[in-house]
DNA sequence: ACATTTACCATACAAATGTATGGTATTTTT
DNA sequence: AAAAATACCATACATTTGTATGGTAAATGT
């Protein structure tokens, strides 16, 4: 349905997105063409003008930032650059160890996090099951009593985080598992960022 | 620490609010002033001085719609005009049966649909929990099979929905709670809306 | 080889936009 | 009773912003 667009539209189109999602509002033309060293408005017009004759955007002409995204109806938009922006994401260092990794975007959510769509149930003593969406922050330290996301001997866990004294206690919301304590035997042991939400859809659920 | 806003300035910070949420995009001054009826943008001008001293704007100056709220930091802001925007809403009609609801505004949320976050655990069954936010939307006909939120005698449930001929069916989806059957014996049933999302926020869980 | 698309530049212009200033009437505070 | 805040109006002005038009050079398609 939607034809391709070419490498510098993505990129504008990608700028475009990050605007609306992280500041809120959508970029004036001068806005994108500061950003990309363009000397003139002009360009991004007609930029803009290929983009929205290949179905991505809608423009409310003569509106100041009246740029639409025909993209989302929904919450999450399936990233169309996934392949790519997972190479260069924290996560590729472990391709195999989460079951599926999707990488929608959602609105506001900051800029630096990314999602994981959890698949299977070894994560729901956390209250988190098949299917939900976890919010995660590579860059925030965890602290004590805090729900991380993690990585051990090839499973990919979500626990709340302890840190000891030599060690790393890993606790389930379940009082029916007992804490996994990290030490020097796991070598496979790696702390992928810090899950800040949860997010699940019902729209698909109906069965 | 906030002064409060009169009448007026609390108006026109919803309706700010409200456009910022719905379109994605704060209002210039001239649509403002149309929304109100003033035949004047220095109007709006005004009342926006007025409400930023107080607050709860802050405007990057020169800037086309470049007013922001001061309001959210976060993910969900509790709406600090609860209870007059809670009037003007289909909720309002059961002030009392829902736990505590909140209306947070979420960014880029569909249009029509509204935030309840909720309280106490009566809702678990359908693996919502205390603190979560479930996203309503009260103009999709629920389908069997979909989660929806419901009033009845005065409690507030989610569950799922069928429809049968002469009753409705709400399901939990844990077995050990029976399906209640919804027939001409309740007055007081009414459908919100069907639950389009869970999201849960781990921030502050960090005991 | 020729036409099209892409990726920029420059200039010009009307409309939209934020802002400044001054004014009037009413309400609230002191 | 006087001062301050509120809620509007009008006019004027400099920018910002979107848009239109025309041009150049390189890449791509046919």
């Amino acid at each position: 349905m939607k034809i391709e667009l070419t490498e510098t539209q993505k990129n504008i189109l990608d700028f475009l997105i990050d605007q609306i999602k992280g500041k809120g509002i959508p970029p004036t033309l001068a806005d994108v063409a500061k950003h990309f060293g363009y000397k003139n408005r002009a360009t991004v017009q007609q930029h803009f003008q290929a983009i929205e004759k290949k179905g991505y955007i809608r423009k409310n002409p003569k509106l100041s930032r009246g740029i639409e995204l025909t993209l989302e109806e929904k919450f999450f938009v399936p990233k169309p650059v996934l392949g790519e922006v997972a190479a260069g994401n924290p996560l590729t260092i472990y391709p195999d160890a989460i079951d599926t990794i999707e990488l929608p975007t959602i609105a506001r959510m900051p800029k630096d996090s990314f999602l994981l769509r959890v698949k299977g149930d070894s994560l729901k003593d956390a209250y988190i099951f098949s299917g939900d969406i976890v919010i995660v922050n590579p860059n925030l330290e965890p602290k004590n009593g805090q729900i991380v996301a993690a990585i051990l001997d090839d499973a990919a866990v979500v626990k709340r985080f302890y840190k000891k004294k030599n060690e790393i206690e890993l606790v389930s919301e379940n009082p029916e598992y007992k804490p996994i304590i990290i030490d020097k035997k796991y070598a496979s042991f790696k702390i992928v960022g810090l899950v800040i939400g949860v997010y699940r859809s019902m729209d698909k659920k109906a069965v």
